[in-house]
DNA sequence: TATCTCGCAA
DNA sequence: AACACTGCGAGATA
């Protein structure tokens, strides 16, 4: 294993972690167990799908290829991706970068438009991410399985447990269910928004009569949310179908193009197919702890390795920015591979900041005062203990400020253009494996992240329960060019700065003392990085934003709360409350707050972000995939993952925690951040069909820029109502309450040219320049069909009945959706409807789709009888059918060989292919006729009496239906044969000889 | 095809 | 520190 091989220019495998570390002691052998077993079912399952998937199609590479792993992508500290047990395995990103860009904008690509819009309908596009995710996520190992390290915890650990519900997969009631989850969930007490303080923006709240302004619920479906998740989640979720047609679809896309000079070419960078060449097959595996068990893939090496395809950003230059739907799929899936990585990384970090010996190596030179503040005595009042364990936090990161120097390059964001340079940046972190890192964190040099891990391992070799901190940098999945990183020439005017004010010689490196932002005089657009420069290395010059990316949270048993701790870059101890200065500004892109994962020591991690971020609903929420609901599935199916079993005190102490704090978010102070915002709404974002009722507002904003003094009132979420015309109420089988009034007029979507003459009452846009009237749910009643009466259905003007869903069809009728049945309900001769289910809309017009029939109750036997009835006899008279048809076939081929035997064996027939066609046709012809009566005789089959009864001519019974299969289509009433149709067919074996024999001999010379 | 809606540029 | 405004184009929708 090459590691720390600083100068390797392109290295194929950058990524590459040793996991083979002894597990820590006191490790519970049942779930070591379970982790095998486990691992090793999943990863050998995910591997034959992957194989079934990817087919051939994952081994070929281009030959110009740029191999980055995604970890470095953003973080540049490629250190770990996989998790696993007992064996070492490396995880490979791969990325390759055509220089020349393929462009498939043809038919192929745009031809599969699907669906809604945020993933792929039920296409391998919508799927393959979440399902490569998941396997990955698989594979690589990340159970939830508990490594415990000899750490005996405070109490609390050994309080009394509840238990977690723990469901691997979330299934569609489930996520319907999401809205009873976010009702049901606890209800925090109101929370006053008024502030005064108006930062030149005045916010006024009325706390009317309802006390509970704030209804705090993290997921609130409006029910256009939840649409979008039932439209997706078939498609999105449902990993376990595959999709044939797209593999098809990809294999016979050409691969190369013809070069288009055209530029767009360059930057329609990732169509499906690249996507597709995502290469898991290429080295998955690994089960870990279980080399003996996934034989499947034995021969593989131990390492997962993805290929992503193109990722050249799109420029923003050209007049035609498009962004095709591909490339937001894929820069989708990396951010999400990539917060998959980051996790990864952060579970496999947190791990080894429990290991013995790096814990007994950092402590070793620790105070023993420091130690002791940090367990204060117990009878100490409460606020004193907490106090005491606050110094104790802050004397240890002195220490450990003083002795850790920082000569390597931390993680950072990255952006989408920055990807294919990152192998030639100076002072990455290079790979580390365990002994890697206890060495340097035995030296006590690397990057700062790596600092952060070090203060956790000090703190859990002091027993304090501590999570490490990760706020993760993926690559964004927005397509903005904003993802795009500018030419900063604000840093060097940064580093210039601070060599003139502080870069110390006397200290090892140097940085802002103060914490963010940095004063400089540039303020304009001071990006404000932090420098370090050090005198050892006089070369080595670090720029980085000055707020970490790790950091550490330790539990004060005291006061009941984490605290969190940045020992290297702010050199804060803080415990985050409704602003936390760990949050870096909007303006920072190389460190932007979304996800910030804290991982325990027992391999438990828990998405914290909400106690960082000031703004979650209101801006940090649009940083993360998760605000797709779809996306939000996935993540709390990840997540889950890394969740234990049980939910400790702890675990509920924060869980409320974080609600609360997410409930008393302030206002946001912008008229941008209430687009979107799961709690407030303007009435400006409002869209056509959405209106606010009742029109109460919980606030005010000061709105426009020039004219100060106007406001525009805030509403809440929850109170816009969908609304829908009455004929659109009516097609959900709902009707508007009489004496009703609109809330709301639309416009007129009326047809261009009034052209159809019949106005069927199914167009919404009938008034043909009146606005429609808009209804809200609770304005409608559930539509009540007049029943049924005498065994008499009842029937709309066109002698049909509507019934687009179950409630309208009648009292006292049954609606029969088999095709078809109309006839036998005819040939009953009993009152029936043609059921209406819906309508076809195609050339501008409306056509209904029959869909069944409705009949009175006590017919409903004795028609499904005679159903019943008629199709056994259809299906008989389709066996027949097709036994007839391969009969036929049967017969001509058969006559084609004997005719071709002849012909071999007649000399004068030899020479007959050349062109002498009068004379010898005529004989030609006169022989066959011959032939072909004989067979009409029978005479052939009695020739061959061996060959006859199983060889060619079949002995098959209607029953067996070797040549006649199984079409369970008639059951359903797939098709209706006419009559008319299959006789006529029949009869033509009635015919003379003479047609037919002509009509074979023409076709049986086509075998010759 | 017309309209709605959204994101983006700056 | 990074927002309001606006027009434009694209994609979704009916």
């Amino acid at each position: 294993m090459v590691k720390k091989d600083k100068s390797s220019p392109a290295p194929h495998k950058i990524c590459r972690a040793e996991t083979g570390l002894p597990r820590l002691q006191a490790a519970p052998s049942s779930s070591q167990a379970s982790e095998a077993t486990v691992s090793s079912v999943t990863s050998s399952a995910i591997f034959k799908r992957i194989l079934a998937r990817q087919g051939e199609n994952s081994r070929q590479e281009p030959e110009s290829e740029e191999v980055f792993d995604v970890v470095s992508v953003a973080s540049d500290t490629p250190s770990a991706i996989s998790i696993s047990s007992g064996e070492s395995s490396e995880v490979v990103v791969t990325t390759k970068e055509r220089t020349m860009g393929s462009r498939r904008k043809d038919s192929t690509s745009t031809k599969r438009r699907n669906g809604p819009q945020t993933t792929g309908k039920g296409k391998g596009k919508g799927k393959v991410p979440l399902e490569y995710l998941e396997m990955v996520h698989e594979v690589v190992g990340a159970h939830s399985t508990p490594y415990d390290d000899d750490d005996d915890h405070d109490t609390a650990s050994a309080s009394p447990k509840i238990r977690r519900r723990t469901k691997r997969h979330q299934s569609a009631d489930e996520i319907q269910s999401l809205e009873a989850e976010g009702t049901t969930s606890k209800r925090i007490k109101p929370v006053t928004l008024w502030n005064g303080k108006g930062k030149g923006k005045e916010k006024v709240i009325d706390l009317d009569s309802d006390s509970s302004m704030l209804d705090v619920k993290t997921r609130s479906p409006t029910p256009v949310v939840e649409n979008l998740f039932k439209s997706n989640f078939a498609s999105g979720l449902d990993v376990s179908t595959a999709e044939d047609s797209d593999k098809e679809a990809y294999s016979s896309k050409p691969t190369d193009d013809n070069e288009d000079d055209d530029d767009e070419a360059e930057y329609a960078s990732s169509e499906e197919s690249e996507w597709e060449e995502v290469d898991m097959g290429a080295g998955i595996v690994s089960a870990p702890g279980s080399n003996s068990e996934s034989n499947v893939l034995a021969e593989e090496p131990n390492a997962i390795e993805f290929t992503l395809g193109e990722t050249r950003p799109p420029k923003p230059t050209r007049k035609k920015s498009t962004i095709t739907r591909e490339d937001k799929e894929l820069r989708i899936t990396v951010h999400t591979l990539h917060l998959l990585s980051l996790l990864c990384h952060g579970s496999i970090r947190s791990r080894w900041c429990s290991d013995g010996s790096v814990k007994s190596t950092l402590a070793k030179y620790v105070p023993q005062a420091i130690e002791d503040e940090l367990h204060p005595d117990p009878s100490l009042p409460i606020p004193q203990r907490t106090r005491k364990f606050l110094d104790g936090l802050r004397h240890l990161m002195d220490f450990w400020n003083k002795r850790y120097r920082i000569i390597h390059r931390g993680m950072c964001r990255r952006q989408w253009d920055e990807i294919g340079n990152m192998a030639r940046e100076k002072n990455r972190e290079p790979p580390m494996d365990l002994p890697d890192f206890r060495r340097a964190l035995g030296q006590s040099e690397g990057s700062r992240d790596l600092g952060a891990q070090g203060f956790c391992a000090l703190l859990r070799a002091f027993h304090v329960r501590t999570r490490l901190v990760f706020s993760m940098q993926p690559l964004p999945f927005s397509f903005s060019s904003k993802g795009l990183s500018k030419p900063s020439r604000a840093s060097k005017a940064v580093l210039a700065e601070n060599d003139d004010n502080e870069s110390g010689d006397q200290q090892r490196w140097s940085s802002p003392a103060k914490p963010p932002p940095v004063r400089l005089r540039k303020p304009r657009f001071s990006s404000s990085k932090m420098s370090y420069t050090m005198a050892d290395y006089d070369t080595v010059k670090i720029e980085e934003a000055p707020y970490p990316v790790i950091w550490v949270e330790a539990w004060d048993q005291a006061g009941m709360q984490w605290v969190s701790v940045d020992p290297i870059v702010l050199k804060l101890v803080e415990i985050p409350k409704t602003k936390s200065k760990f949050e870096p500004p909007a303006s920072e892109s190389t460190n932007v707050l979304s996800y910030v994962i804290a991982f325990d020591s027992t391999g438990h991690a828990k998405d914290v972000t909400r106690r960082y971020a000031q703004f979650y609903n209101a801006k940090t929420r649009k940083l993360r995939i998760t605000n797709e609901p779809i996306w939000q599935i996935w993540f709390d199916r990840v997540m889950r993952l890394f969740q234990s079993e049980y939910l400790t005190d702890i675990d509920q102490m924060e869980d409320a925690a974080l609600l609360k704090k997410e409930a008393s978010e302030e206002l946001p102070n912008n008229i941008q951040d209430f687009k979107g915002h799961p709690i407030f709404v303007l009435e400006r974002h409002l869209r056509q069909n959405e209106v606010i009722y009742p029109k109460v507002p919980c606030g005010a904003i000061s709105a426009g820029r020039s004219k100060s003094n106007e406001t525009e009132p805030i509403y809440r979420r929850r109170d816009v109502k969908f609304l829908r015309s009455a004929t659109q109420w009516y097609k959900i089988g709902r009707q508007v309450k009489i004496g009703e009034q609109p809330l709301k007029h639309s416009k007129k979507r009326s047809l261009p040219k009034s052209r159809s003459g019949m106005l069927s009452d199914e167009d919404d846009g009938i008034e043909e320049n009146e606005d429609v009237a808009l209804y809200a749910d609770f304005q409608t009643e559930l539509y009540v069909p007049p029943p049924v009466i005498n065994g008499k259905v009842p029937r709309n003007d066109y002698g049909n009945l509507d019934v687009f869903v179950p409630s309208m069809v009648p009292k006292g009728a049954v609606h029969l959706r088999f095709r078809g049945i109309g006839n036998a309900a005819k040939l009953c001769g009993i009152d029936y409807v043609d059921a209406v289910g819906g309508f076809d809309f195609q050339h501008r017009k409306a056509t209904p789709r029959l869909d069944g029939i409705v009949v009175a109750e006590e017919y409903v036997e004795a028609v499904v009888a005679v159903y019943n009835a008629q199709q056994e006899q259809l299906q008989f008279e389709e066996d027949a059918r097709r036994q007839e048809e391969a009969l036929k076939r049967w017969r001509k081929y058969l006559i084609a060989l004997r005719v071709r035997e002849r012909v071999a064996q007649n000399p004068a027939f030899r020479h007959m292919e050349d062109h002498s066609p009068d004379s010898v046709s005529a004989e030609h012809d006169e022989r066959d006729q011959e032939l072909l009566e004989e067979h009409h005789d029978g005479g052939f089959v009695s020739e061959r009496p061996v060959d006859s009864p199983g060889g060619f001519l079949p002995d098959c019974g209607y029953e067996e239906g070797g040549f006649v299969p199984d079409d369970d289509q008639a059951e359903v009433g797939g098709f209706l044969v006419d009559a008319d149709e299959g006789r006529g067919f029949i009869t033509d074996d009635n015919d003379s000889g003479g047609f037919v024999a002509e009509h074979e001999e023409d076709q049986a010379y086509a075998f010759l």
